[in-house]
DNA sequence: GATAAAGTTTACGTAAACGTAAAGTATTTT
DNA sequence: AAAATACTTTACGTTTACGTAAACTTTATC
C-alpha cells in the first residue's frame, strides 16, 4: 500500500531548500498536483518525489518543460498505447545519451581542475621561496 | 611556442555548432577577446579552447558569468598575489563539489532510467498479448 | 564593377524560472 | 479576541542567454 503521509508547502520547503514560490510555480506549470484542504495545498508522496526528481532535473541541466514532458508520459504509461510508450523509451534514450555527454564533461573537468590546481599550487610555492628565501637558517 | 593558426567567427561557429550571435555576446561578457583585422573579428587558438570550455560549462549548468570569473581568476595566476590564488583553489574545491553531486545525480538518474524502461517494455508486453493472444497457433 | 557572401553594430524582443510586493484569508498562539 | 503566523492569489519585475531584424561595411567572386 502507498504511504498516506502528507506535507505542506513548507515542509517540503524546508526538506529541498526550496521557496514556496518555486513549489507554487512547478504546480502551476503541471509538475505538482497537490490537493487541497480549503485552499490550502496538501501534498502526497508523490508530489515530493516529484519535487526530489524536479530538483536533480535542474541540477543536470533539464528544463522544467523537459521533466514535465518525461512525468506526462509516465503517467500515461499505466494506460499507454504502444506509440506513447515507444516515444517514451525514445525520450529515455535521449536522456541517456544526455548523461553519457555530461559524464565525458564531468571527466574532461576533472582533469583540467587537478592541472589547474598544480599550477595553483607552483605559483604559492614560488611566492613562498621569493617572500622568505632563508627561512630555515637560524631558529634556535 | 603556441600555435599561431587563427579562426573566423563563422569557422568556429560552425565548429562548435554555435550561432555567430553567440560568439559576440560571449565576446561582448569579456569571454573571449578576439583581436581585429579592420573590423573583423580574429580568433586565436585561446579563444577556441575558450569556446570550447565556455559550451561545456553551459552542459555542466554553469552560468557565464561563473565561467567568466574561473578564466579571470586563471588569467590572474600567472601575476597572482596569496590571496588570488588561495581564492581559485577555493573555487576549484567548490567546483569539485558541485562535480560530485553531478555524478551522484547522474546515478541516480540511470538506476531510474532503468526501471523506467523495464516498466515501460513490460507494458509493451503487455499490450502484444492482449492484441495477439494466439500468434503462435497456425501459421504454416 | 556589380553582386553576392560574410561580417559588423545597434537595438529591441523573448523564454525560462523564479523574486517580490500587495492584499487578503485561515489558523494557531497568547 | 488580538496578534502573530502561515498560507493564498494576482500580478508586475528581473536575470540570463541569446533570437531577430535593420542598416551598413568589407571582402570575395563572377
Amino acid at each position: 500500500m502507498a504511504e498516506k503521509r502528507t506535507f505542506s508547502i513548507s515542509e517540503l520547503s524546508q526538506e529541498f531548500d526550496v521557496t514556496t514560490r518555486s513549489i507554487r510555480f512547478y504546480e502551476d506549470e503541471g509538475l505538482l498536483k497537490p490537493t487541497r484542504r480549503g485552499q490550502t495545498r496538501v501534498f502526497s508522496t508523490k508530489d515530493r518525489v516529484r519535487l526530489k526528481l524536479i530538483l536533480r532535473g535542474k541540477r543536470m541541466g533539464f528544463t522544467l518543460a523537459e521533466t514535465r514532458e518525461l512525468f506526462d508520459l509516465w503517467d500515461e504509461t499505466e494506460t499507454g498505447n504502444e506509440k506513447q510508450l515507444l516515444k517514451l523509451l525514445e525520450i529515455l534514450n535521449a536522456r541517456r545519451a544526455h548523461l553519457e555527454q555530461q559524464k565525458n564533461d564531468i571527466a574532461q573537468a576533472e582533469m583540467e581542475m587537478d592541472t589547474a590546481e598544480a599550477r595553483c599550487r607552483e605559483a604559492l610555492a614560488e611566492l613562498k621561496k621569493k617572500k622568505q628565501p632563508d627561512l630555515v637558517k637560524d631558529e634556535s
